[in-house]
DNA sequence: CTGAAAGCGCTTACAG
DNA sequence: CTGAAAGCGCTTACAG
């Protein structure tokens, strides 16, 4: 690269001019039309590279009516879970030459709104979005009418079709449910129960039938309503250890709940997979170095975050395909916090 | 919001017309500038509202020659110490009205080029960055010649004078050793040894000087190599255990080392802080829910994020200040893993 | 305080 | 395959 000149900014007309072709032929090159012949192009790119040229976006973006940014749009970075997903979805988006305008909107509507708007006034050419708590439906609606193609990652919204990548959240954790009883427990609790969030009730319902299914009624003063949070998860466990009669089992809303539980436990001097069995939700990576490692159920975030990156380079490509699902089955990951690998010996 | 108008593009001359004044005042009114009077800026903004208007910031950033998107490159998102830190720096970009254009290298040379010359494209108003492993000093050279303000955070370019945020590591290490010879123990290791990386080797040195400080030969055995990872302080603290004389204290290189250590300490059937004390760096919120908990030294990453964005956001300002610098000086947090409370006992 | 005019650097039909 | 021309929607001196 060429130090002196780069200083100056140089434009597609300098190229054109020093090259001997015409600006056409140059926007042509620089974005690789088939249609230049091999040779000019060739001399086009040397003089750009000899000039110093910097490619200006905003020219091309204000030309073109949209931009090759991607929103992407997250409720909760505290949450491993989101991050890996954002990575997955980041990743994906760079390999096919977008990138990613990130917002975090702590589960804030007031911030959610606002940064939706900064994406729309950016051009963006498409937003990934996990809504945060309570967003109201009208959102799609203003989404839509804002003509911002977007998939809805992990929350769905109610009575809408969107293109959607999630998991299986019910059946998910049926299965870490089942897991706990076939290994002989009666008393599970449920650590997590948020009765304003969809995903969690989805998943304290999947408890809740799961145990019924078994033959065995549910106890709602097993059902612990916390926040969303390590904090949530040591004080769920916590007061579940207060009450009278405690049950052996505790089936989590998320790793992020069962971690903090593990914590509470350990203060107790209690041991997860012997004194007391817990199965946590997610697969992140800490989950697997927990201590003791932590059984969980493998919800793959970095692959959701692939998987929703490339929904929405085909939703771009093609606006006006039919609604598209994508529904993880997760995979029960047995480790040693539900006691398993102690019953087996 | 008008639904109707809003479907179709309206500009500020549409604006111009409808509210009988010119271009030049709408734009004037748009970016909030007092020269308008208050009467016909509310009616501007009043027509701008009523006709569904969006500002086209790609036109505005062509204009103007730089954007409001802040580059923001991050080295390495699976260690939660630069998740938080990212929060911080985000939220406070998007108090300034800026938005964040993240970029996750993964440590990648590649990927960082690529990234930040995406970034110079969209004409970035400034960057700030996590340099990912081995990042020649030319990059500063780079990013001057690029005219693109920048500050740098926790890693420094060895022989450059940039803007810089980042912590104390080698008397944040010093106290974390300190505080295990304090504790009574002579035969302390260091996981997280990484002579690829300039800040492993400073907090190795501030563990070793203090070593030394204190009469106590290091011993290298005890300085692990090890990959910065969960599964890198596992490791390391396997092969640690497998030795035959094996120390009775670890410093760990970060949080995310002594993670990894505790889980492999776990496994083992050992505790820490009583057959093995442990001690972290960092302070990564979920040290505190580590079982046990995690001694730490408090670096504070949201705060660290948030003092980057606010250096940019005056670099901005004035772009001829001399270089600033921000260093941390880390507080020890004493929690279970080094044996202190038993101790006091 | 407000208006008329120029121009930022691209891309895109349209000719040839 | 290549060129001449128009225009995307702003902001910014410059007048008045």
């Amino acid at each position: 690269m060429n130090t002196r000149q780069s200083e100056e900014k140089v434009t597609i007309t300098d190229i054109a001019k020093a090259s001997g072709v015409s600006k056409s032929t140059v926007s042509l090159v620089l974005n690789n039309s088939p249609l230049v012949r091999p040779a000019t192009a060739e001399k086009v790119r040397a003089t750009a590279e000899q000039l110093g040229y910097v490619y200006n976006r905003s020219a091309a973006n204000l030309r073109q009516g949209v931009s090759n940014v991607i929103g992407m749009v997250v409720n909760d970075l505290s949450n491993s879970f989101f991050v890996e997903l954002l990575i997955g979805a980041e990743r994906k988006m760079l390999e096919s030459s977008y990138i990613t305008l990130l917002a975090h909107t702590a589960e804030d509507q007031n911030v959610q709104r606002q940064v939706l708007a900064s994406m729309r006034e950016h051009k963006a050419a498409g937003i990934i979005i996990c809504p945060s708590f309570e967003t109201p439906a009208e959102l799609v609606t203003s989404l839509r009418q804002w003509g911002l193609p977007f998939v809805t990652v992990m929350r769905a919204f109610e009575g809408e079709e969107t293109d959607f990548v999630g998991a299986d959240n019910y059946v998910g954790i049926q299965m870490a449910t089942q897991h706990l009883i076939d290994l002989g427990h009666k008393d599970i609790a449920f650590i997590g129960r948020n009765s304003t969030y969809a995903v969690s009730m989805e998943r304290l319902r999947g408890y809740s039938d799961c145990l019924e299914k078994n033959g065995i009624t549910p106890n709602t003063d097993w059902m612990i309503e916390t926040a969303i949070s390590l904090a949530g998860g040591k004080d769920g466990m916590s007061r579940l250890l207060d009450q009278t009669h405690r049950p052996t089992g505790v089936v989590c809303y998320n790793d992020l709940i069962a971690t903090g539980a593990l914590s509470e436990l350990g203060n107790r001097g209690l041991k997860a997979g012997e004194d007391m069995a817990i199965v946590g939700s997610d697969g992140v990576a800490g989950s697997a170095y927990c201590s003791p490692p932590l059984t969980t159920l493998a919800l793959e975030p970095e692959h959701l975050g692939e998987v929703a990156s490339e929904m929405l380079l085909a939703r771009l490509k093609n606006p006006d395909a039919p609604p598209m699902k994508y529904l993880l089955k997760p995979k029960l990951i047995v480790r040693d916090t539900c006691g398993a690998k102690r019953a087996n010996r």
